[in-house]
Parts: structure tokens; sequence; C-alpha cells
DNA sequence: TTTTTGCCCATGTTATCCCATGTTCGCCCA
DNA sequence: TGGGCGAACATGGGATAACATGGGCAAAAA
């Protein structure tokens, strides 16, 4: 613990579910989110994958400022990223083992078996099935190889 | 101590990774990543080689910021390069004896013995297996030699 | 009542802190 | 210019705290 937090979350790692629907959240992402707002974490669907985001209470606060600077309300474009960024997102208390409970419909959405990985993404991290993401984690990592190697290539010749 | 700092890594040294899977990262880098944070260092796994890479607070700093600025967060944009990044890497803290415990899955994918040998790039270093490096460093000596010679020819020609 | 939610304790595992020791490097003085 | 001497460094190992996870119990909701 220390300036870690600024980073944000990074790495990835395995945890588990339990039969009450908890999970752990790793101990360096709750020092993260620790230092944002104590106990707190926000959880939504992801939109384009099944899988669930995590993130803190900064995130959030970010996007109110941003509204009360511009356009209050009224604009069917700002509704629509409100909706998604406030209405899809559940504020979960983590309880003093580190556990959150996923509701159901969450867990259900992202298919969650008893094996989770979590993916650090700087202000966000990601849950996702430990079976499901093993191709998702290929994917990435074939793309993010792809663009190291089209670097390579442009330095080179 | 000195300037050298902002200099970056340099050289190339040797260490052991013991039975708990800790190594000691050479002084000369835990000064210059000193400078950037107080004992952390981040660490991935190589996109393009068996080994592993360690770096500063600043590169991942940086990243951030520009990802906080364009507020991309949950934009497909930068996600190969987030993934690359973040996710990749883990955060690590250095003791006060200067080692660091690398994640067995780190370990086992840069396929590390016990003897390891650390390379200093500048931004960034990278962590060897002793034996395996020995023949990449061939290659790169010579990779350097024919890239100094082809620009002794292009000087005189 | 039955079910669910939050709270608490229990436990095995793992990592982290701390002390100890050998070694190498740099510095200063003869 | 060599010793030699002290500090910084690298490495091993044991004790301790942190962590992840299971399960029980009681209050609140259905």
């Amino acid at each position: 613990m220390g300036v870690l937090e600024s980073a944000g979350f990074t790495g990835i790692s395995g945890g588990s579910l339990d039969r009450k629907g908890r999970v752990c959240i790793p101990a360096p992402y709750r020092h993260v989110l620790a230092a944002q707002s104590p106990n707190l974490v926000y959880v939504r669907q992801a939109l384009l994958t099944p899988s669930l985001e995590g993130f803190g209470a900064q995130v959030v606060q970010k996007f109110l400022d941003a509204q009360s600077e511009n356009d209050p309300f009224f604009t069917a474009a700002h509704d629509t990223e409100a909706f998604a960024l406030l209405s899809l997102s559940q504020e979960l208390t983590i309880d003093d083992t580190g556990r959150v409970r996923l509701p159901d419909d969450f867990i259900a959405s992202a298919r969650l078996n008893e094996a989770v990985t979590f993916v650090g993404l700087g202000r966000k991290f990601e849950i996702w099935d430990s079976t499901g993401f093993a191709e998702v984690r290929e994917a990435r990592t074939a793309a993010a190889r792809e663009q190291a190697k089209a670097r390579e290539q442009a330095r080179k010749p």
C-alpha cells in the first residue's frame, strides 16, 4: 500500500464464487477501491461481452462532475450514457473479509461458474468466468502481440 | 547515485531466483525505480520473447493520464494497449532487502531457473533465464554489429 | 414460516516482514 | 599503487500477519 492506488487496477488473478454468490475481491484491488471510498465497489454487466465490470466511486464522481458542468439534463445522448453507467451499475458493499455478494442476474449474464478471473484495466476491472476467459485471453494476447510486432517492424527497416 | 537515474536502466547483471520465487532487483535499478515511486516495480510477461519486462510507475502513470483525459473509459479504443500494459503487468512491492516475489506463472512463462539475468534497456529492463539469454545475447550483439557496419557504409560510400 | 441478507468466527494457505550471514564493491590511507 | 576496512549489497531462512474461503447464526424480508 502506498502510491499504488493511483495506478489503478492491474494484473490478472483468479478467485472463486461460493454457493452463496460471494466473491472475494483481490486484496490489491480492494486497496485501490479503499482509496476512493470505504467498503464500496460499483459493478455492472459489461455491454459487449459476457463479463462484469467493477470500478470505484471516482469514476462515478467524475461522471457527475462532467454532468454538472455541461448540459444538466434533457439530452438523449446524455441520458443513454447515464443509463449505461448509473442505472446498470450496482453499488455493492465490501464486507470485512473483502467479499461482495453478486446479484444473481449479474452472475447469470456473465455466465459465472465457481472459478472466476479478475482482469485489471486501470480504472476498471473485469470479472470473467475463468473457463470463458481463457479464449478471450488468447485473443487479446494475440492482438497485443501483433501490435508489438507491428512496432518492431516500423522501427527496423 | 546521481544523475544516473535519469538515464534509466543500463547494463547487464546477474541475479538469482530463490526457492521462494524471489529475486533481488539490482541496486542500480532500484535507484531508478525509487525516483519514480517508492518500493514499486511493474513486471509483465514479454509479448514476443520468453522473458519478463520491468519498469517504473512513470510508464503506467503516463498511460493512465492519457486514458483519463480523453475519457475513453468504456470504449474499446485503447483496449489492446490497456490489456498489454495493465492486465499483463503485476504491480510488485520491493521489500526492504530489495527483493520482489515473482508470480509463479511469470516464472513459468519466462522459463526462469535459479540463475537469472537483468538487461537494462533505458525505460525498461528485462529478466531472462541466464542460460536462455546466452544465445539471445549472441544474436543481439550480432545484430548490433551489423547495424554499426551498415552505418559505416552509409557514411563512407 | 421459509428464505435471504448481512455479520461473525474458523481455518488452511500464502506472502511479507525481519533477522542473520556471506560477499562484493568502493574508498581511504599507508 | 596496493592493501585493508567499512558500507552497501545479495541471499537464506524462520516467524508473523495478511489473505481467501467455508460455514454458522441471527436479524430482516418475503
